[in-house]
RNA sequence: GGGCUGGUAGCUCAGUUGGCAGAGCAGCGGACUUUUAAUCCGAAGGUCGUGGGUUCGAGACCCACCCGGCCCA
């Protein structure tokens, strides 16, 4: 390969994006930038001939995509540069790029031309860069173990594994109405039923609600589902993920983000469920847990609530407005109440809570894992509960052919999901989560 | 859905009490043969988000709407 200083000069052959043009009579200076870097030009009336540098000039545009090639030198200040004898425009920019100096600042116009976005603010491609190598670190993890990378349907005849509201669309084909998945997890347990004991899948998943900071209708999860594993083996799985991702994107467990450090650093905090609730709305759950006195807590710490919520609801919203924002260091809440989810295994000890934990990051809800419920009777009767006690358009349907596969049989298992834009947002430590979503959806300029 | 806030040249932003629409950079023309955000000279560049209203006069004030951002629900 040639060098700057080899002697006699090396010829060499360079493209690249033109990002730099400073014209100075006679001779002129480009800088060409491509993915390894850049390089610049040194443009000579005599070195490229009267003509062709006229030329060159009159054409170039910063923006414009060129390659030149001519020998390697170092000019009077030292900088390494192409003596150009011979150039070419291989694509022209007809739009300038964003100033060189302020930059892309404006909001609207970053997320609507993300390109420029990136092309522009360092900071932005490298945060891209970042979530790939996250993405890349949670694969490497799950291959090592073992665990199957699988692909289920992104369409769905019946939408299940969450509570939200579907996108609903139409399946030509077959003449009916079908759904954009809001979760995969009720095809991956179909394949632990097919014998398959480490799947996952990371994909889109699309919940028809609104856009915040942390919400996005069109978001990305990792799922996995581990055969004979119990909740104790998932733990330790969701801190051996995220522990490899902030790894790979920051090369620690250590982040620094603004003014605090977010420690991912295995062991993270526990904290049950009851502890928790106790601590931030004063209501013990083996206490006086009821229904009346969930809502005398809601009052007395001025969270709004509707009377008419069921039991599940109510602790939802007592949790995410007391407790949850509080949750800022990776945190494992854990035992949670039964009715707060229908796919999860009781606790053996006590069947008023399951066995399921989350982990919280900068108040944050990043991930969510249940040792799997895996008896046909009772998931049917947890299902119907949850039909029939409709609440508003998110109630799920019972999924009739997930349960035929349930009674042939599915293995005890373990399953995680991690919420994989909230993971890079905490990572890249940003606070909305179209910074980490490449072409987020704005509505139309009208 | 509510509150706050923003939308002015390609980009980043000023615009005072309601009185001729501004700057830097980019672009265009010119000078300049080792520059580094080159420098210097010159000219040009506007649906002030949209539509109404008040006024002798509106970028600014009032109303409605559109598109963002932050916070709350």
């Amino acid at each position: 390969m040639a060098r700057v200083d080899d002697e006699p000069p090396p010829d060499v052959d360079v493209a690249g994006r033109l990002v730099g043009l400073r014209r100075m009579g006679g001779t002129s200076f480009a800088h060409l930038r491509d993915g390894s870097g850049e390089v610049q030009l040194f443009l000579n009336r005599q070195a490229l001939g009267a003509d062709a540098y006229r030329k060159a000039l009159e054409l170039l545009d910063v923006g414009d995509f060129v390659s030149a090639g001519g020998s390697l030198f170092r000019t009077r200040s030292g900088e390494p540069s192409v003596r150009v004898d011979r150039l070419q425009v291989a694509a022209k920019a007809l739009r300038p790029l964003p100033a060189k100096w302020h930059g892309l600042r404006d909001p609207e116009t970053r997320f609507r031309q993300r390109y420029l976005d990136i092309l522009a603010n360092d900071e932005v491609r490298r945060r891209f860069e970042a979530r790939t190598a996250i993405v890349s670190a949670l694969r490497r993890v799950l291959d090592t173990y073992g665990y199957l990378e699988v692909e289920t349907p992104t369409l769905q005849p019946i939408y299940g594994g969450g509570a939200a509201v579907p996108f609903v669309t139409s399946y030509a084909a077959l003449n009916r109405d079908y759904y954009l998945r809001i979760a995969d997890e009720l095809y991956l347990k179909r394949l632990l039923v097919a014998g398959y004991e480490r799947v996952y899948e990371i994909c889109k998943n699309f919940r028809n609600e609104g856009i915040d900071s942390s919400h996005c209708p069109e978001f990305t999860m990792l799922e996995c589902y581990q055969a004979f594993a119990d909740l104790g083996d998932m733990r330790d799985l969701a801190q051996q993920l995220v522990a490899a991702a902030a790894e790979a994107a920051c090369g620690t467990t250590r982040v620094q983000v603004d003014d605090h450090v977010l420690d991912f650093t295995p062991p993270w905090r526990r904290l049950t469920y009851r502890d928790a609730l106790l601590a931030g709305a004063g209501v013990d759950l083996e206490g006086d847990g009821s229904l009346s006195a969930l809502n005398d807590a809601a009052e007395a710490n001025e969270v709004p609530v509707d009377p008419s919520w069921p039991r599940a609801k109510l602790l939802d919203e007592l949790m995410k407005t007391l407790v949850e924002p509080t949750l800022v260091q990776p945190t494992l809440l854990e035992r949670y109440p039964t009715e707060t989810a229908p796919l999860a295994k009781r606790c053996p000890d006590d069947p008023r809570y399951i066995e399921r934990f989350e982990v919280f990051v900068n108040g944050m809800e990043m991930a969510n894992a249940y040792t799997e419920l895996n008896d046909p009777l009772e998931q049917r009767a947890r299902m119907e509960d949850q039909a029939s006690a409709r609440h508003g358009d998110d109630a799920t349907p019972v999924d009739e052919d997930f349960l035929l596969a349930l009674e042939h049989g599915m293995p005890p298992a373990g399953g995680l999901g991690i919420g994989v834009d909230r993971l890079v947002m905490a990572l890249a430590g940003v606070s909305n989560i179209r910074e980490v979503i490449l072409f987020p959806q704005l509505r139309d300029r009208s």
